[in-house]
DNA sequence: GAGCTTATCGACACCGGGTGTCAGTACCGG
DNA sequence: CCGGTACTGACACCCGGTGTCGATAAGCTC
């Protein structure tokens, strides 16, 4: 989880130079590796707050969205149109979430990434980026 | 296109009793036909009055999204958060986008639809929808 | 540890897409 | 042609998010 030892070979540009650890962004980067479903700027600085932590909601705005920037995590859109942030594996992935309680699960698949490049291909689109999420009711929501 | 004969088989909601017919809503119907690529409520409603129809931004965003939720067109999200609508054929599919200049292909995959409903029936999610986007440079934004 | 440079913080004003209100308008069934 | 009511649209407002900028504090140097 931590990272940047002597070794110049991963290029994990996790600090970036000229980046600073502050306390804001360390409580930040903690509170996001204990939550698991997505949570919008204003939720995580509640969180914070409730919590005891003295930060800015500016500063979450923007430090969500830095480390969205970096790939760090993962944002999607809520209907209403809000971000909404989560900590993700590294790999690629998209996400089946309940529409509920907001429970999420990463789901992958070789099917759909060869299919976008395909169709993609096929009408001479290239530099290709892809979205796929799926919504749904979990079982517990159900019953 | 049109509806709603004298036969109550077809439950083809497109007018809604007791919806009326008036002006600006024909308007924004024909300049969406005349259209093809996704545009703002925004972009629609200068273009309505660029061409003369005296319409309130307001009733242009209203009935955007009564005729999105009536399912007769199409939202996404710009990058930017916006919403943007097009007319689209009313079979499923999803939407191949140049990020540059906007042009929208239909495109639509049986694999995306079987590899949706399967992972999320492993995961025990129910009345699942699904969203599909793929986005990319097309051809001669590329030249 | 002190000093210094500069990234970061965060209160605050502001932006812009979109919504609630409500008085006036115009469909449309009778 | 009339009346009831759906619709319109100017306007105030909501709210997620961004620009500004003086205050603060990382972290490198000595
Ligand atoms: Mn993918
Ligand atoms: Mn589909
Ligand atoms: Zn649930
Ligand atoms: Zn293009």
């Amino acid at each position: 989880m931590s990272a940047d030892p002597a070794d110049g070979t991963t290029a994990r540009p996790t600090v970036v130079p000229g980046q600073r650890a502050t306390r804001q962004r360390a409580a930040i980067g903690d509170l996001l590796d204990q939550l698991d479903d997505f949570r919008s700027a204003q939720d995580i600085h509640e969180e914070l707050r409730r919590r005891g932590e003295g930060i800015g909601l500016t500063t979450v705005y923007r430090t969500l969205q830095a480390l969205a920037e970096a790939g760090e995590i993962d944002v999607l859109r809520t209907a209403a149109g809000e971000a909404s942030y989560r900590r993700c594996s590294d790999t690629h992935h998209h996400h089946l979430v309940c529409r509920t309680c907001g429970r999420t699960v990463e789901v992958e698949g070789p099917a759909v990434e060869h299919w976008a490049e395909k169709v993609a291909a096929e009408h001479g689109f290239a530099e290709i980026d892809h979205t796929v999420e799926i919504i749904g009711v979990c079982e517990s929501c159900r019953s």
